[in-house]
DNA sequence: TTAGGGTTAG
């Protein structure tokens, strides 16, 4: 549209302050209209409010043909487009106009470089988020607090945590907002490094900086919390979040759900939820994912029902969440419809995730022959399918199907294959090409064929493909203690160790061995010292050394647990790998035996043992 | 006087 040139009327200011109040495209359009015919919609600082309004209602198309439209363009024209672009989800084309206004002599200022990192932040780019860095710095820019911020949150982002550290600590203690400190907190708690957020939480109320933990940065600590199981600093932060009045924020009550969730208290997760005034799609979601973790599928199924009849329109992770609810509880059919009906009943396309969950339902049901089917069907490739097929390949060892397990095998091959030749970094699929490959070297040794089984391992280590060691840990008086199948020593405890994990090695191993005689009694023909490697994801290959060779680490976790938490208390390990069926009948006997009750969360979900019986029913 | 920084479910 151009306008005739001419001065503003004295209507302007009063379009102007229209155009400011509106987010609907018609009343902008109608506002744009009578500036044009006022003759003062030509002006730079009309143009450029026309331009910031049709970028706040997204509408990219019209700004894009304003733009391109003014005769004369300043930094504030350049970089409202470059923002709207960026909020509109087209972070490339914001950073094409940095370069383009460079290239007009247009120059960039701090609004500029914020925005600009920004979009480099939204593309996970840090190879781009360091020219603009670096164009920041020449510019003498690059120390405005805002500037700073944005360039930490885009390191954070692009998984460059020690980058975005390094921005953080040379901003001069004023300059640190508490927007800086929200964007470090996050950055740590986005990398799942909780103890490091946890500390620099701890830091910045200890170290008399002036600023208040505000909504941003509690919810980004309970989030580090959750992802490093520290219910103890949890609790901590909840009584912060009270006392500071941001209970009712949606944002810190969902990250309150899914901290203790995660710490393996779903009854307060419960609460929480239920005190959150209507309720969004992302807290249903979490308290269902919850549910589901804990194998209540009936209270994940009703939550479910709640959310729709509230008029709440489910997304795909939370019909993921349903149908993890169903995995885990053995209503295939149930979750095999909610698949089949996704699409037609609340228009969520089924993704790669979903076929994922439903061929490893079919999988645990044993229904083999369908789990395949539904795997070849779904035609899905890359890592996704890598992910697909190892899920299958596990039930297969699971059922002992080598017949298919072998076909899938070869799928699995065929994808890691592609990965490799994909030219991905090695590092980024490891684990699941790792995954992978122990399950099948697994299965083969479980079906008696050494000599394949052994080819699988070579193969590996011909390749550098190492799987990380399985480990489990519990907290005792806020400190974690870690254990590592076949070593009573543990990682990650502080160095005064006041329990003394690693002294109390003897006594664990001669608890160990006393239950295991009071097990023999009850039945059980296992040996705990050789855990059976076919039977787990735990890869006993090269661990273990002395006495406790081949005892999976949540064992020796639990000997721990029944050393130092007081008897009629709940022990609670973490396992970073699915529980093993020969450590799961273990827990269940020694509840029986100790009268105790264990509650193990492990790669999928949650068991809780209690007087020999698991909440899982023995499916998971 | 129009443009800029951090949060939650998988």
């Amino acid at each position: 549209m151009a306008a005739p040139s001419s001065p503003a009327t004295p209507m302007t200011p009063v379009l102007i302050h229209l155009l400011r109040g509106a987010s609907d495209l018609a009343s902008i359009a109608a506002t744009h209209a009578k500036l044009f015919k006022s003759g003062a919609a030509s002006t730079l600082s009309t143009s450029n409010h026309l331009l910031a309004a049709y970028c706040r209602c997204g509408a990219m198309t019209l700004a894009r043909d304003l733009f391109d439209g003014m005769r004369d363009r300043d930094v504030v024209s350049w970089t409202t487009l470059m923002s709207g672009y960026t909020a509109a989800a087209r972070p490339r084309e914001a950073i094409s106009l940095l370069r383009g206004m460079e290239f007009s002599g247009v120059r960039p200022n701090v609004v500029t470089f914020s925005t600009a990192a920004c979009a480099c932040a939204r593309l996970a780019d840090a190879g781009l988020g360091r020219q603009v860095h670096a164009r920041a710095e020449v510019a003498g820019r690059a120390f405005d607090a805002v500037v700073a911020t944005a360039l930490v949150d885009m390191y954070g982002k692009a998984g460059c945590v020690g980058d975005a550290r390094a921005v953080f600590d040379v901003m001069a203690a004023p300059a640190r907002s508490a927007v800086s400190w929200g964007a470090m907190l996050a950055v740590y708690a986005q990398n799942a490094l909780g103890s490091e957020a946890i500390q620099l939480f701890a830091k910045l109320r200890t170290c008399g900086t002036g600023v208040a933990p505000n909504h941003f940065m509690l919810s980004s600590v309970l989030s580090a919390c959750a992802g490093a199981v520290r219910l103890g600093v949890g609790r901590c932060v909840h009584g912060t979040v009270l006392r500071l009045g941001h209970g009712s924020n949606q944002v810190v009550a969902v990250a309150l759900v899914d901290m203790y969730s995660k710490c393996g208290r779903y009854n307060y997760s419960r609460k929480v939820f239920d005190r959150i005034e209507r309720p969004s799609v992302i807290p249903y979601t979490s308290i269902i994912v919850a549910a589901a973790k804990y194998g209540l599928w009936r209270s994940a199924l009703t939550l479910f029902d709640d959310m729709v009849k509230e008029g709440v329109q489910p997304n795909d992770v939370s019909l993921l969440g349903v149908m993890h609810a169903c995995s885990h509880s053995g209503l295939v059919d149930t979750g095999l419809q909610l698949l089949c009906s996704m699409q037609s009943k609340y228009g969520i396309a089924p993704r790669p995730s979903h076929y994922t969950c439903a061929v490893d339902m079919l999988g645990r049901a044993g229904r083999l022959e369908e789990a395949f089917e539904l795997a070849k069907e779904a035609q899905i490739e890359g890592n996704d399918a890598l992910l697909l097929w190892n899920s299958l390949l596990s039930a297969c060892r699971t059922h002992k199907r080598l017949d298919l397990a072998i076909m899938a095998g070869q799928r699995v091959s065929e994808f890691n294959q592609d990965v490799f030749m994909a030219g991905q970094r090695v590092s980024e699929f490891n684990q699941d090409v790792a995954g992978g490959l122990v399950v099948m070297s697994n299965v083969y040794a479980s079906a008696g064929q050494a000599v394949k089984a052994s080819a699988v391992r070579s193969n590996m280590r011909l390749r550098g493909i190492r799987k990380n060691p399985g480990c489990s840990w519990i907290e005792v008086k806020d400190t974690p203690y870690v254990f590592y199948a076949g070593s009573v020593s543990c990682a990650g405890a502080r160095a005064d160790d006041a329990m003394g994990a690693g002294a109390r090695a003897d006594e664990v191993m001669v608890l160990l061995d006393e239950l295991e005689c009071k097990m023999r009694e009850k039945g059980y023909t296992g040996r705990l010292g050789s855990a059976r490697v076919s039977d787990g994801d735990e890869d006993d290959g090269e661990e273990g050394k002395g006495v406790m060779v081949g005892v999976h680490s949540e064992i020796l976790a639990l000997g721990f647990g029944l050393l130092v938490v007081p008897k009629g208390m709940t022990i609670r390990v973490m396992k970073n790998l699915r529980m093993c069926s020969d450590c799961h009948e273990v827990f269940k006997l020694i509840s029986d035996i100790v009268q105790r009750e264990f509650v193990v969360r492990d790669l999928n979900r949650f068991h809780h043992f209690k007087m020999g019986s698991c909440s899982c029913n023995d499916y998971w």
